[in-house]
DNA sequence: CAATCCAATGGTAGCGCTGTCAATAATTGT
DNA sequence: ACAATTATTGACAGCGCTACCATTGGATTG
């Protein structure tokens, strides 16, 4: 015999089949199909499992079966809030079913994420969850040739690779610039940071509604590609300042930058809501606690991670949703900094 | 024959083994021990490895070797930014090596982490990296029966299980007071939410040097096992003003608390720093953009994680670190809102 | 009551790789 | 120069599980 003998504790589905006076490809399907069992095995082999303390070897399960039961989840953040929440939702619904969560980080580079789509091709997963709909043409090949369900999440759009969950920036965007002009707003500002393709798509949205009531002006508009902070929104906030002083209020891709801009207001003196109006987006938890609290567009982080891996579990297991594309829509959480002033 | 012919197109080592003209047990240990090879084969193997665009079956790897090459990862939660941060360390530091990171979330549950702890025991995992150091003697138990290296994060005690990155926040949260203590405040508050043991240590530490300046007073202390959120911050400081209104100075245990406390200081018009000084605790990136900045006590974070994987990664290929403890340390951050106002 | 069917179960043969150990080639020392 | 040592390489036998197909026995049917 090549190898040191199986160590006399370890127990194999084999010892499972012995004890419960069944073969072991019937023990095994007690695992995969139970109904397949006639309940008296199906009570013997459980509490032959139960006894033994079994433990299936998912090596070589996934060996013998050519598949694996792992979700590959590809973000391009992890430091970014927003992830933060999909991710919870994508782990609260991974829980409890049989599928193991794997995950890696693009860095919101697209190179990076074929690379990624490349190694978890080789890997043959049970299903996989990306981000987003701006994937390189190679990109989508792998995925297309992926064998398995996918599901884009983040946003919606016309032509799914497989499964999609997510809602509109362009909407969310616009919908909050339209509440702005509502407000008696006219020359509103656009903070974006990181420029990936969802706050691009923002972007649209702001300036589709300012072109809409003729009030577009590109000196309103102040980008970088930089990673968003808090302080980049207090230096995003004075660039805009500098270089169109009479703004009346400020979009902001995102809470942070919102936050940023407001502290600079503090800072500068400048009275919010009454001198500047600012609108958010994402709702992370603190724009309602600022002061004044901070308007923004709430969109639902959470589900959108739950929804992802009941589609993908679901798509697994032969259940595929009558939609393929879910809208989970945002809403405009309207608060004091973009109101009329109180005080 | 059994089963359904491999696919043509499958490339398995074998197929490299013969492209390269050498046996499929040196085409293997190409990869698990290149220097074993003569020069020439080494070229000849990894010309046919790309020609080929062979990728290894990892679960035939597992199953072949009883190892895996998978990290796993306990920690409390996804939404906290700590753990983001962590996680970012633990993700940059294991990319470019051969493992993979296993996450798994205990959501504060030192029953769930057993649980956790047991599935992980099941797969024989390369490493593993959890949280703190207040599991439960049977968590322990598994731990050290696990047979692999084992560090944990985020703080250090005197009986690691095997190694340890982390930092005391006892010494922290001490050092904090004592330089609240230093700028002439006398009734300093403390606000803790969650309360997980490391916030606990942090409570022991305000608790020892308010002792030390014999200014301790139950009163003084405001805490809950709600989760950490920039509302509760205002909510705790509510109470502790209702209890304990001639305060002058508050501790928090998280910058959430600090900026929710911040915020509900603007919201009550009482004056940072001058009627009240207010120091934080981890120094998120906002703690330095507040408008006062925000006094805050800078935890390493991302080296954690990094340290964490570099440090299981060392062990599991046999370099042992000289000294299995590192205390990451921490900085205390002294910003406007704990110095005398420059108004 | 034979023919048909189907549910339940088992036998066989690997999945693709690596541990062990033996065999061979290259190198060294005296 | 020749034995002793060391670096390379290979043969063999599985790792623990499941796909495929065959078989069994009982229920159903006309």
């Amino acid at each position: 015999m090549g190898r040191k003998q199986t160590k006399s504790g370890k127990i194999r589905l084999t010892e499972v089949a012995k004890l419960a006076g069944v073969s072991p490809i019937t023990a095994s399907r007690f695992f995969r199909n139970p109904e397949a069992l006639s309940l008296s095995k199906r009570e013997r082999v459980d509490s032959a499992v139960k006894e033994l303390g079994y433990v299936p070897n998912l090596a070589a399960r996934a060996l013998a079966s050519h598949r694996t039961e792992v979700i590959g989840v590809v973000i391009p953040s992890l430091t970014n809030n927003v992830f933060a929440d999909v991710l919870r939702g994508i782990y609260d619904s991974s829980e409890g079913s049989r599928y193991t969560i794997q995950l890696a980080n693009t860095r919101y580079s697209i190179l990076q994420e074929e690379k990624l789509l490349r190694l978890f091709r080789a890997q043959k997963p049970a299903g996989l969850i990306v981000t987003g709909i701006n994937q390189t043409a190679e990109s989508r090949k792998i995925l297309e040739s992926m064998n398995c369900p996918v599901t884009q999440i983040m946003e919606i759009g016309d032509s799914p690779v497989d499964m999609m969950v997510g809602f509109s920036h362009y909407d969310a965007a616009f919908s909050a610039i339209s509440h702005i002009l509502e407000q008696g707003r006219r020359r509103i500002g656009f903070l974006g940071a990181r420029m990936d393709p969802r706050v691009q798509r923002r972007l649209d949205g702001y300036r589709d509604a300012m072109k809409g009531a003729s009030l577009f002006d590109p000196n309103l508009v102040v980008t970088t590609s930089v990673p968003t902070t808090v302080t980049l929104g207090g230096t995003l906030f004075t660039d805009l300042l500098a270089q169109t002083p009479d703004i009346d209020a400020v979009f902001c891709v995102n809470d942070d930058l919102a936050l940023g801009t407001l502290f600079e207001c503090q800072r500068r003196q400048i009275a919010v809501p009454r001198d500047l109006a600012i609108v958010g987006f994402n709702d992370l938890e603190f724009a309602a606690a600022a002061v004044p609290s901070l308007s923004s567009v709430r969109t639902n982080r959470y589900e959108m991670g739950r929804h992802a891996v009941t589609m993908v579990i679901d798509a697994i297991e032969g259940r595929r949703p009558r939609e393929p594309v879910i809208d989970l829509g945002f809403q405009l959480m309207v608060r004091e900094s973009s109101t009329p002033s109180t005080i």
